[in-house]
DNA sequence: CTCCAGGGATGAT
DNA sequence: ATCATCCATGGA
């Protein structure tokens, strides 16, 4: 295996891989093993530099999106303490470039499922429906096609442990497949008319929506809202107050984290679910 | 055992 | 327009 490297300055691979946002990262020795689409590819973090194999330097780049003004983003973050905080623990923490129907997928399996347990779901749709690929002495599996997924069975599906997520996500690739639904095309939408598409796909909903925005089409004003964020959310910004109507906080989301809120509401979760026991 | 998870669709107020 | 309920499955 040949490794290249590049320099990455502001970049944390562990934390851009284990923040939620990409769900088949494998660890493997001080590296991790994956697929950047059909193409395997092993990634270790050595100071400022990456270390790649398996795919070209600009596809390492683009998928883990080096070209982010990372320290620039950062500034524009509220500066209050909870923000600070969560900005601190992930430094290095990049929103990255993900092939679009395979972030579509693994999210309409997210609903209701824990991070450890998508990454059960997305391994499970791999083994069983995607092309193998193997590098460092591993075997990966690309995440199969809209048109592979279409071609399956609910029955199948289920047995990969979707449950009533597999109805859902057979419909949304058949729609992918047949080219109802252009995912590719859809690059050129507007947020709102982007986010009103992907919303009339069966399982997607806003918060699924405002995921593939953020993760797949980069709009990095995208602020989806689940458990974790409605939780920091009331405590941080509407302590002492019984009902906050889901619009309430979905308009002040939007006009106060600004133009790179996507951003910030994944700093805000990863602090939440994996720091704050920490410190 | 119970509780909850990166929710969405549906039907009742 | 909001609210309640159901939906499968497995980790904690």
């Amino acid at each position: 295996m040949t490794l290249f490297q590049k320099t990455a300055n502001d970049f944390d691979l562990e934390k851009t891989l284990n923040c939620g946002q990409v769900f088949h990262w494998e660890k493997h020795g001080d590296g991790f093993v994956g697929a950047i689409g059909e193409s395997a590819a092993y990634v270790k973090q050595r100071g400022a530099q990456l270390c790649f194999a398996g795919v070209a330097e600009k596809t390492i780049a683009k998928y883990f999106s080096l070209d982010h003004p990372l320290r620039k983003i950062c500034r524009s973050f509220p500066d209050e303490p909870g923000m600070n905080a969560a900005r601190a623990f992930c430094q290095g923490l990049r929103i990255i470039r993900q092939p679009r129907w395979e972030c579509l997928a693994t999210f309409i399996c997210s609903s209701m499922k824990q991070v450890a347990h998508i990454r059960q779901i997305s391994l499970a749709l791999r083994k069983r429906f995607g092309v193998p690929v193997s590098i460092a002495g591993s075997v990966g599996y690309a995440f199969p096609s809209a048109a592979r997924l279409a071609e399956s069975t609910e029955a199948e599906l289920r047995e990969c442990a979707l449950g009533y997520r597999a109805k859902n996500l057979l419909a949304s690739a058949q729609r992918v497949a047949t080219g109802e639904a252009d995912l590719e095309a859809w690059r050129k939408l507007a947020d709102d008319e982007l986010r009103a598409r992907l919303c009339q796909l069966p399982g997607v909903g806003v918060k699924v929506a405002n995921c593939v925005m953020l993760f797949a089409y980069e709009r990095l004003r995208a602020f989806p809202i689940d458990v974790w964020i409605e939780r920091v959310l009331r405590e941080q910004y509407f302590p002492r107050r019984k009902k906050v109507t889901a619009l309430e906080l979905r308009v002040f989301c939007d006009q106060h984290f600004g133009e790179h809120g996507g951003y910030a509401q994944q700093y805000l979760f990863h602090h939440a679910r994996t720091g704050r026991r920490a410190e």
